[in-house]
RNA sequence: GGGGAGAUACCAAAGCGGCCAACUGGGGCAGACUGUAAAUCUGCUGACUUAUGUCUUCGGAGGUUCGAAUCCUUCUCUCCCCA
C-alpha cells in the first residue's frame, strides 16, 4: 500500500491524498459506505461503483466471522470474490461490537469473549486471531482489536481501556507480521487510537500507534456519546503526532458537518452507517439541509428528490413518490433514500478534494457547514 | 312479520356506576439514529394551556344517583337468525 500527500491546505490541516491498495486506487479525503455482514444496505453493488462512485466498503469482522463464517469466506476465496467488490475493502476488526454488545461480551488480557447475538454461542477474539480472521476475510485494509471506550467514561476507566488496546494491538501487529496474506494481494494493519476525551490519553495512544510503524493510523472512539467539540479537540491533539505521510481514519464518523470539519482537522478517511441508516428511516442528506421525507410537507411536492444530487435516484424520482414509498413501508424507498445519501456523502468529499486542490477548502468548508445542518 | 345483537374519539376495538379525556392496535403528526443486534426506536394524537388545571365528549332526548360511557325509559340507525 502507498500512500501520497498530493498537497496541504495553507490555512488549515486538510490534506488532499492518494492511497494506493492493490485493488485500486482511493482519493483521500475519502468517505467509506459501511457494508457490515458483507452489503451497504439497500444497494447493489454494481450502483456502488457505477453510480455512487464509491472507491472502498467496509465489512465487520465480528459479524462475518458469526456469518457466513470463515470456512465460506475461506472457500469463496475472500469477501472481494464473495460479495463481487474488486475495489479496496476494509474491515473493522469487532471493536465497535466490543462496545455495542457490552452485555454479551467480557474483556481479559486475553481477548474478548463474546455471546453471539444471533444464537448465544461463546466465541472469543484475540488480537491473535483477529488477524488471522482478517487475514481469511481478505480485506486490504485490516483494524486492530481495541475495546472502544464510551464516551463518558471516567479517566480511569479510560486508562485502564486504553492499557488493554494497546497491549492487543502490539500482539495484533505482531502476529499481523508474522502472518502473510491468503489471496496473493497485500494487507494493511491500522492500529487505532483511544483514550476518549482525554488528551493525555490520546497523545500517550497515539504515541504508541506510531512507534508500531504501520501504514496508516486510526482513531476511534469518538462520536461515541462525548460532546462534539470535544471530537474535534481530540483530532487536534493528535494530528501533530502522526506522521503526516500516513493517512488517518477517523472511524465512525459521522455528520456532513462532522465530516467537513474533520478534514479541515486533517483526516482522510472516514465511515458511518449514517447515510444507510438514517436513510432507511427517512432522512436525506443534501447541500441545502436535512430533508425529512416522511413529513408531510413532501406529500404532494413533485419536484426531483435533489436537483444537486448525483445519484440517477435523485432525478429520476420525486420527493412526493419517495414519501409514498416511504410511509407505505416499500423496500424500495430505503434502497432510493440510501442511494441518494451515500452519493451525497461521496459528492461531499469528492467537492472536499476539489476545494482543497483549488486552496479555498477553508472559506467554502464554512459555508458549507451552514447550510448542511439546516433542517428543510 | 317474529326473535336476537349492537351503536365509544380518524378507523377498529376495550371499558359495563366513581381509579375515564377513556386500555390496546391501526392510521395520522413529529422526533431520534455517528467503526449497523436498527427496513429500527421514541413521543404526541378532544379543546385551551409551559404545566398544575379548566372546559366539552362515549348515537339523540329524557330520567335514576352525591356521581353515568357504564343503570332505566324512549326515539333513531346498523347487523344477525327464523319465517
Amino acid at each position: 500500500m502507498k500512500f501520497e500527500l498530493l498537497k496541504k491546505d495553507p490555512e488549515s490541516n486538510a490534506r488532499r491524498g492518494r492511497l494506493t491498495t492493490d485493488h485500486g486506487t482511493i482519493e483521500t479525503p475519502i468517505f467509506m459506505p459501511v457494508g457490515t455482514v458483507g452489503s451497504v444496505k439497500g444497494i447493489y453493488q454494481r450502483d456502488l461503483d457505477n453510480d455512487i462512485n464509491a472507491q472502498i466498503i467496509l465489512g465487520n469482522t465480528y459479524h462475518l466471522y458469526l456469518r457466513p463464517g470463515l470456512k465460506i469466506l475461506n472457500k469463496a476465496g475472500g469477501l472481494h470474490k464473495f460479495i463481487h467488490w474488486n475495489k479496496p475493502l476494509l474491515t473493522d476488526s469487532g471493536g465497535f461490537q466490543v462496545f455495542s454488545l457490552t452485555d454479551n461480551r467480557k474483556l481479559t488480557n486475553e481477548g474478548c469473549t463474546f455471546r453471539s447475538h444471533i444464537d448465544g454461542s461463546k466465541h472469543t477474539f484475540t488480537p491473535e486471531n483477529n488477524v488471522e480472521t482478517q487475514r481469511i476475510i481478505g480485506a486490504d485494509i485490516i483494524m486492530a482489536l481495541d475495546e472502544c471506550t464510551p464516551g463518558n467514561a471516567d479517566h480511569n476507566y479510560a486508562a485502564k481501556s486504553l492499557a488493554l488496546t494497546q497491549q492487543w494491538l502490539e500482539r495484533g501487529a505482531k502476529h499481523f507480521d508474522e502472518t502473510e496474506p491468503l489471496y496473493g494481494y497485500h494487507q494493511s494493519y491500522f492500529p487505532i487510537i483511544q483514550g476518549c476525551i482525554y488528551p493525555d490519553l490520546r497523545r500517550k495512544a497515539a504515541e504508541h500507534a506510531i512507534s508500531l510503524e504501520r501504514e496508516g493510523y486510526a482513531i476511534g472512539g469518538l462520536s461515541v456519546g462525548e460532546p462534539i467539540e470535544k471530537m474535534y479537540e481530540m483530532i487536534e491533539v493528535i494530528h501533530p503526532i502522526i506522521p503526516e505521510n500516513k493517512p488517518r481514519y477517523l472511524m465512525g464518523v459521522g455528520t456532513p458537518a462532522n465530516i467537513l470539519e474533520s478534514i479541515a482537522r486533517g483526516i482522510d478517511m472516514f465511515d458511518c452507517v449514517m447515510p444507510t441508516r438514517n436513510g432507511r428511516n427517512g432522512m436525506l442528506f443534501t447541500w441545502n439541509g436535512i430533508i425529512n421525507i416522511r413529513n408531510n410537507k413532501w406529500k404532494d411536492d413533485f419536484s426531483p428528490i435533489d436537483t444537486t444530487g448525483t445519484s440517477f435516484v435523485d432525478s429520476y424520482y420525486t420527493k412526493a413518490y419517495l414519501r409514498h414509498l416511504m410511509i407505505a413501508g416499500e423496500m424500495l424507498a430505503a434502497q432510493i433514500a440510501s442511494e441518494h445519501n451515500l452519493a451525497f456523502y461521496l459528492d461531499l468529499v469528492r467537492e472536499s478534494r476539489k476545494h482543497i486542490e483549488a486552496g479555498d477548502f477553508l472559506k467554502w468548508k464554512n459555508e458549507v457547514v451552514k447550510k448542511v445542518q439546516n433542517r428543510l
